[in-house]
Parts: C-alpha cells; structure tokens; sequence
DNA sequence: AATACGGGGGG
DNA sequence: CCCCCAGTATT
C-alpha cells in the first residue's frame, strides 16, 4: 500500500504543520537546551519507556553527578543503580554504564557520530540512535518510538499491528520518507514525538484544535480510538513475596539479587517465594532460614503486606520481622549481610524494598 | 517471533 | 478496581 497517493505538497505540508506546531507548543526541557551527544543519550535512555515527568528529576540528577562520559564510565555501578533508583529497567543503567566505558576506553571519549555506530552500542537500539543521530548530528534518520506510531497510524489511517515485524517496517519506511521532507531533521524528530506526546495522546487526543485535523484518516473516519492496533496483551503472573526481615539494632540484613530475575543486582531482604500466599509464618516452607530465625531471632510478627505491580507480574509481598538480641554474634544464613542505616540507604533497592523501609522507621 | 524487564498515571 | 503507556536484549 501507498501511503503517498496524496500529492508531495500533502507530505511537506505534514512535516511542515508538525514543526510549526512545536514551535508554539513545545515544553520546555533542559536537554533541548544541548547538542551535546552524551546528555541527549542520557536522556534519551532515561526517556525510554518513562514518561517525562518521571524522567526529568532523575536526568538533573545524572548530570550533575556525572557530568562527562568519562565521569560515568569512572562510577561505582552501585552508585550508578542507586540513583536510577525507582525508574525501572535496570538494565538500562548497566547498559549505560557498559557503554559510557566503551567510549571512555576504546573511543578515547569521542561519542559515535552515526546512526550505524550508535547502534553498536549496548542499549543504543534504533530509537536512541536515531534520536542522538539527528538531535546531536543532524542525521536524517527518523525516530520510530511510541508516539510516532500513534501519530502516523491515524494520520495515515494505518491499521497494521503495531506489535508486528512488518508493521515495524511499513512505520519506519514511512517515517524516513516524510523526514525526507524537512530541512531540519532534529526538529522534525522532536515535533512529532512532541505531538504524539501533548496533542494526539494515546485516550482522548485533543482532536478539535488539532492542525491536522482536516487530513486525519482517523479523524475524519472516527477511528481514533482504534489506532494504533496493538494486538499483544501482556499475561500477568501472580507472585508471592515472603520477605524474612532481620533486624539487629539499626542494622538490617540485606542481599544482593544475582539470579536471572526482575530487579538484578539490587537489594532487598531474605526472600522465601511461595507459590502460595502463606497466612503464618510457621506455614513458610522449612529450611535453613527458618532454622536460623527459630533459633537466633524472635519474630516480631507479619510487620507489612503489600502488592508491587509490573507490566508483567503481580507481587504480593508480606514482610515478616525478625529481632535478633543486640549484643548477640550470630552468623547471617543465605548470603546476608548486615547494614547499617546509612549503608541500607546508599544500596540500591527496588521501590516495594523502599516503601517498607520508610514504613518501618517512623 | 515471542518474551522479559519497572514503574507510574488516569478513568 | 480496571485500564493504559513505552525501547532493548535475550531466547
């Protein structure tokens, strides 16, 4: 199918109404203030997948704590994971990380220039190349992220699943052809994603004040509802948390999760998983760790119970808190570790881990 | 081609 | 309570 039957001056007028639009609607965000490649990249990681809102706060904090590549090729992980602390996907950090070393180490600190070496990079994927590529180097290559599918799929009247490797393809051919049409790629980038973002939302996009309006398949068929098609649903699996929580005076005892599992390499308690939600703490299946609470601790009890969602699990999580006598040498089970308070708060944690700390010290 | 991977917002 | 959103890597 031909998306351009419609005379070129339809395709310039599509690009040029996008980045008239911006102009005047555009917010305001400190990494439009910058062309240089290692602040776009970090936004544009921390942008995957987060909305800007959340994203913003932890973008200044990057900056000002890693202000250079060579300075966040140089950070512990740790301290690197900590602050990417509650914005999820961890493995974005590391990626980050892995690549901040790459272009420390191997590049002498000379950032990629083009999309094809950008996308070398671990956790450069073709959205975040074609982002630094044009918004730092004027590439024209063009972003195919979320709002561009939504944004093409009604202006276009595209009724393909977005979820497909030949949607993919029919989106991203398009979105390079119409980027042929502007002058200025960076802005066209960021036009349209901006569009997709404030004015053609994913529910109840502001369709009478759109500019587009008259030239919108899917308005003028009423179909806006409908489009994009995203046939995959996510299946979500139930999982029960048992959070053993040791405490001897201000210290907590704490591990580091290495198994392949949400939330690698952050911190948090002992964990029993169950396949069943447990009502006491004597149904909790035998073994080491509760031979070392019966005999070293006093159980304080089920102190908290809560439920963390993710896309794709639902964790329902007790946690049950266990006193051992100050003053008393015990030897931890399972690869604990005491930590004191301030150590507790440098670590790395997964939000349902930090939203129990808060409740616990009052 | 399908799935794993966090967290947050709105109705 | 339900719904929705969004890139990359791995399998």
């Amino acid at each position: 199918m031909d998306w351009f039957s419609d005379s070129d001056d339809a395709r310039i007028d599509f690009a040029a109404t996008l980045t008239g639009w911006y102009e005047h609607h555009k917010r305001d965000l400190p990494w439009r203030h910058t062309r240089n490649p290692y602040f776009i990249w970090l936004s544009e990681v921390i942008l995957q997948q987060t909305r800007v809102i959340q994203g913003r706060p932890y973008y200044e904090r990057f900056v000002a704590a890693y202000p250079t590549v060579q300075s966040l090729a140089d950070a512990d992980e740790r301290d690197l994971l900590r602050l990417w602390q509650g914005l999820g996907y961890y493995s974005r950090a590391r990626n980050m990380h892995k690549t901040a070393k790459y272009i420390a180490g191997e590049l002498a600190g000379r950032f990629p220039e083009s999309y094809a070496e950008l996308l070398k990079m671990p956790g450069i994927g073709t959205y975040t190349a074609a982002a630094i590529a044009s918004f730092a180097f004027d590439e024209k290559v063009a972003v195919v992220d979320g709002n561009v599918y939504r944004v093409l799929a009604r202006v276009f009247g595209i009724e393909e699943d977005i979820t497909t490797t030949t949607a993919k393809k029919t989106f991203s051919t398009l979105a390079n052809r119409l980027i042929q049409q502007s002058d200025n790629p960076a802005t066209y980038n960021q036009a349209i994603m901006e569009f997709g973002a404030i004015q053609c939302t994913p529910v109840s996009p502001d369709c009478l004040l759109c500019p587009l309006q008259q030239q919108c398949r899917a308005y003028l068929t009423g179909k806006q509802r409908m489009l994009p098609v995203k046939s995959k649903k996510t299946a979500v699996r139930e999982r029960f948390f048992n959070y053993i929580v040791i405490r001897q005076g201000d210290r907590l005892a704490l591990k580091e999760r290495t198994q392949k599992d949400i939330w690698q390499h952050l911190y948090d308690f002992c964990l029993i998983e169950t396949e069943e939600p447990m009502e006491a703490f004597r149904e909790l299946p035998t073994g080491n760790v509760l031979n070392w609470v019966l005999q070293e601790g006093i159980l304080k009890g089920l102190s908290d119970e809560r439920t963390h969602i993710l896309s794709h699990q639902k964790i329902r999580a007790k946690f049950w808190l266990v006193e051992v006598p100050e003053g008393r040498k015990v030897e931890l089970p399972d690869g604990l570790t005491f930590c004191e308070q301030s150590e507790t708060e440098r670590l790395p944690k997964p939000i349902l881990v930090v939203d129990y700390l808060k409740s616990l010290r009052f």
